[in-house]
Formats: structure tokens, sequence, C-alpha cells
DNA sequence: CCTTAACTTCACAAGTTTGTGAAAGCAGCG
DNA sequence: CGCTGCTTTCACAAACTTGTGAAGTTAAGG
């Protein structure tokens, strides 16, 4: 047992429960700052750190110590978001929420992300500001800059599933 | 005169003004979506609409309809963030916030960009919950695929500055 | 040096956001 | 079909954010 090597088991599965939720928070922290609301940031966090990838409502909401309602608006959030997908686990009522490695960053660089919301609002701007006008140069700049970068992220895609396999993750 | 078009002079002023402001706060609408506070939001946005792509506080704060204070505090965060630069008018006591185009996006895509600060995050959590459990491998592979995109940037930003060439921005 | 224009800081009020408890809604099982 | 257990919705209270006015600081110019 491992106690002989100066733990006992419930102190090991102690141990893990706090890194995990050492690594929860503080990568959840990080989402927060570059936008996302605490809640899903939270609850995607302890998927990522999850053994299994899936937990139900009840798992993150003990896990998190916050109430059912709180996961069901965060977990909504997320599906919405394509960076989780809902589960029914067979046999019984409870829903299970996983997150997909693959799905979710690629969700980060697809169709509508933040990026076209930019762009359709700098299109917009240089319309109207007028292109042969100096701020209409300006902000028409910046949108054939972001196209680019839209237009970079297939290809940059492509290379990463090839890098992948590589470094074999499969 | 632009009289006999059909507008005075003053008119086709105020159209502009409405134009550059529709814009602001459209653009500044899809800034705070990302993440960003709306003041330093709309702030941005004013200036990238605006024809020298300089202004003064108090240019900001009549424009934008806030006190000198708001200006102040916001100007702090979008200087702290690289994305505007502060200039003093020479021979008066003005202060002059600037868009740099090339200055900005770049700072998007550099060093202390958020992606960094998430893979400090992961490369954490790998560590601490153990690179051969479960979820050690998947907080790895997120992990690996930020590393991944991080080395692709540089290579982007120097097609983007060849790009940049081939339309006649210079 | 003193004045004064400009910028910054601070305490606070108004306005949002966030998460909760309680009630309502659903769906599988007996 | 009606229990029962899970999920969702809703109104609200607490906590946090945001922008303001006013006082404080700085430095250019006389």
């Amino acid at each position: 047992m491992s106690q002989e090597e100066g733990r006992t088991r419930a102190a090991d599965d102690d141990a893990a429960a706090v890194a995990r939720s050492r690594f929860v928070e503080r990568f959840a922290g990080q989402l927060v700052e570059a936008g996302m609301t605490r809640m899903p940031a939270r609850i995607f966090a302890a998927l990522l750190a999850s053994d299994s990838g899936a937990l139900t409502s009840a798992q993150l909401g003990e896990q998190l110590k916050v109430s059912p309602a709180a996961v069901s608006g965060a977990v909504r959030y997320l599906t919405q978001q394509h960076m989780v997908s809902r589960e029914r686990e067979p046999g019984t009522r409870r829903d299970l929420f996983r997150v997909h490695d693959n799905q979710w960053y690629e969700a980060l660089t697809s169709r509508d992300s933040v990026l076209k919301h930019w762009e359709d609002a700098l299109r917009e701007g240089v319309e109207s500001l007028g292109a042969d006008t100096p701020a209409g140069r300006r902000v028409g700049e910046t949108l054939a800059f972001f196209e680019f970068v839209q237009s970079e992220l297939g290809g940059m895609m492509d290379r990463w599933r090839e890098h992948r396999k590589t470094l074999g993750l499969d």
C-alpha cells in the first residue's frame, strides 16, 4: 500500500483533487482575462482537467461549489459556442458534458468567429467613411489585415493536424 | 459650392460625423463582445476612424461625450496594451493619442499575448496533474496546440507584410 | 516663482452582472 | 399515467464595474 511511501490512498486522492482545482481556477482565470465570463470558464477548465473529459451537472456543481442553476446557464453558453457537447448518459437521466479536443479548438478558428464580425463592422465602416478618405483608408487596411489572417487560418489548421500526428497524439 | 449638389458644407460635415460615430459605436460593440471594456473600445475605434489617426484627450471626450477622467483611464489601458501610443504635441501641453496601424496589430500577435498566458497555465497544469494521467494528457494536447499556433504566427506576420505591399499599402 | 492649462486620482453613485433559491418543466420508469 | 429525479427558468439580492465630479498633481510660460 502506498502508505509505505509516506501517504495514504486518501491523501493521494486529495492531493490530486487539489492539483486539479488549482489548475481549473488558474486556467479559468486566464480565460476570464481574455473575455470569457467566469462560470463558463470554470466549467470548461474543469472538463478539460477531468480524466474522462466528461462530467455530469451534479459533478460540476459539486466540484466547483455552485448551484445547478449556474451550471445550467454556463453549459448552455458553452454548447452554443461549440466548445462543449451535451450527451445523455444512456440508461439514466443525467446529462453529460464533454470536451472534444478537436472540436473545440477547431471552433476557435471557424466561420462565425469573432474575426468575421470584426470584418463586417470594418467593411461597413470603409463604405460609410468613404474608401478614398484618410479614415476610410486606415479602416480599410485593418480590414485587409483581418481578411488576410482569416485566409491563413485554414492552412494553419491543416498543418496542425499534420503536426499532431508527428507528436503521436492521434 | 456643394450647395448646388443639394447639400451645404455644414451638412456634409454633419453627415461625415454621423457616419464616423456609427462606425465607432458599432466596431466598439464588437470589441466589447470580444472582451474589451467599453471605454477603451470606443476610444480605440474613434482613433481608428479619425482622419489623422490621432486625437487629443479633449477631442476624444467631446466626440464620445465622456469626462476627462474616463478618457484618462481608458487611454492608460490602451497604452499598456501597446494598442495606442501617447505623444506630447510640441509647443503645447496637450497629449495626443495615436494608433500606429502596424504597431497595434503586431501587438496582437506578440510576446506577452493572451496565448502566452494560456500556455503558462496549461504547462503548469500538465506538471501538476501528471503528464501520464488522462487529464494531464488532455491538457498537454491543448498546450501543444497553442504552442503550435504560436510558432506559426511569426511566419504569418511575415507573409502579411509581403501581402501588404502587393495591395499597395505601404 | 506664480499662474494656469492639462492630466490624474479618488470616493462614490448608478448601472450591470452574476449566482442563488424556489418553483416549474420534462422525461424515463415502474 | 403518475412518480421521481434531473434540468431549466425566474425574480431577486449581492457583488462588482463603470463613469462622474471634485480635488490633487504636474509642468509650461510668463
